[in-house]
DNA sequence: AACTATTTATAAGA
DNA sequence: TTCTTATAAATAGTT
């Protein structure tokens, strides 16, 4: 991509070799940010320049990245390790050292959940409450917007129900009974909580834990609130 | 690059996310590789697609180059990649079951941190949404609690020195001076993000990951904004 | 640091 | 999925 081709080996030239770093660095670094949020992933990169100097990038957490890094792959060895027994297992850790590490990384991990929640915040320094909170006031955007989502989703499919049932009361002739029918499944504050997104909804969703809500908060459950008023929604 | 132009944020139909998450993540793969090679730099980037799988490049060892990373960061690496030629490495059944089970839980720690991130939220109904957001909120308030509070801990600080070197200035017949250096401690947007709360700042806090922000985002660091003017914190 | 001629990546469509 | 192709982006070489 420039005046001419060129061919993917190490730049003589320091200057150019130099430059062409600065350019690319940069490139790399951008396209690692659109991937993460284009595709909603989770994306590392590490790069270190000829002189030693560091430049990064991580979607999330930098540690948090690389500490899955090392769960998934460690799981990985194993599994290559069981299927491969050599002579020369030196790379095998003692289990029980195993067992320590990944004790050790549930601990940091409980640790970062509590500190979402807004637990445990006596040691974060300012500039890493800054950075939690700002964070946290993302996540809580993409969540509103889902929940939208899910709303206006489900908005229409209650408008194509109605519908159809309006054009089977039209041919039936029986038009009160169908309405009744249409004021029970349409928003009701008891049944919005129960919503699920069509396809994906699965046992498995509940398993992987929102975590637990106190007790007392769990009661005050409230009725989202539509701010944005929809004509799809006017069901007339 | 394509047939039209695409904003960067979340694709939402599945399918054309994954057809792009292939796509770019090659894109991406591939131009590590040629930094690495075309400006002998030491490149490392780790992705974990949106259903948790891996994938990985590495100019050298993966190891050595997040161990580096580390290393430059000026933290140790506690992860589970520790290795220890050991004599005693008999491997019983039972352990590895344990194994299992903890990774399997790193997962599910894992996965929630990314949703309290507003990641992966597709699987979720709207309840568990619902009680995700008050969770949210409810942390938020509490960071911004503790917020507030180590700014008006620094503020009382900076209050005291002040009344000290007034004192020490009155005595010293020496006004002016002391005057201009009053107005080097307090406040600057720059000195505001390194602010430690006094007791209880450690290295370990940092390793405990705050997320640090992308490289992108990071440039555009803002300074707080303080809503609430407290009296404390006028000097005069 | 800018500027472009080109190459490369890739979005949309088949 | 894989291929194709029009178009957007990245960037090599130049100013």
């Amino acid at each position: 991509m420039g005046r001419g081709k060129i061919e993917i080996k190490k730049i003589e030239n320091v200057n150019s070799r130099q430059v062409t770093f600065s350019k690319r660095r940069g490139g790399l670094l951008k396209k690692a940010n659109e991937l993460a949020v284009l595709c909603d992933a989770q994306v590392a990169v590490i790069i270190f320049s000829g002189t030693g100097k560091l430049y990064e990038f991580a979607s999330s957490c930098m540690e948090q990245i690389v500490a899955r890094y090392h769960q998934t792959r460690g799981r990985l060895q194993l599994a290559a390790a069981d299927v491969q027994p050599d002579n020369q297992v030196i790379l095998h850790e003692q289990p029980t050292v195993e067992i320590e590490a990944l004790r050790h990384e549930i601990e940091e991990l409980h640790l970062m959940n509590r500190r979402m929640m807004g637990k445990e915040l006596d040691e974060l320094t300012y500039n890493e409450l800054h950075k939690l909170e700002h964070q946290l006031a993302e996540g809580l955007l993409s969540i509103k917007d889902r929940k939208e989502k899910l709303i206006l989703e489900q908005m229409e499919r209650s408008n194509q129900q109605i519908e159809e049932l309006r054009q089977q009361a039209r041919v039936s002739s029986n038009i009160e009974n169908h309405l009744s029918l249409s004021k029970d499944c349409c928003l009701s504050s008891s049944s919005m909580h129960e919503w699920r997104s069509k396809e994906v909804a699965s046992d498995t969703s509940l398993r992987l834990g929102i975590s637990p809500i106190s007790a007392i908060a769990s009661e005050a459950t409230k009725m989202p609130k539509l701010e944005k008023s929809n004509d799809v929604m006017h069901l007339d």
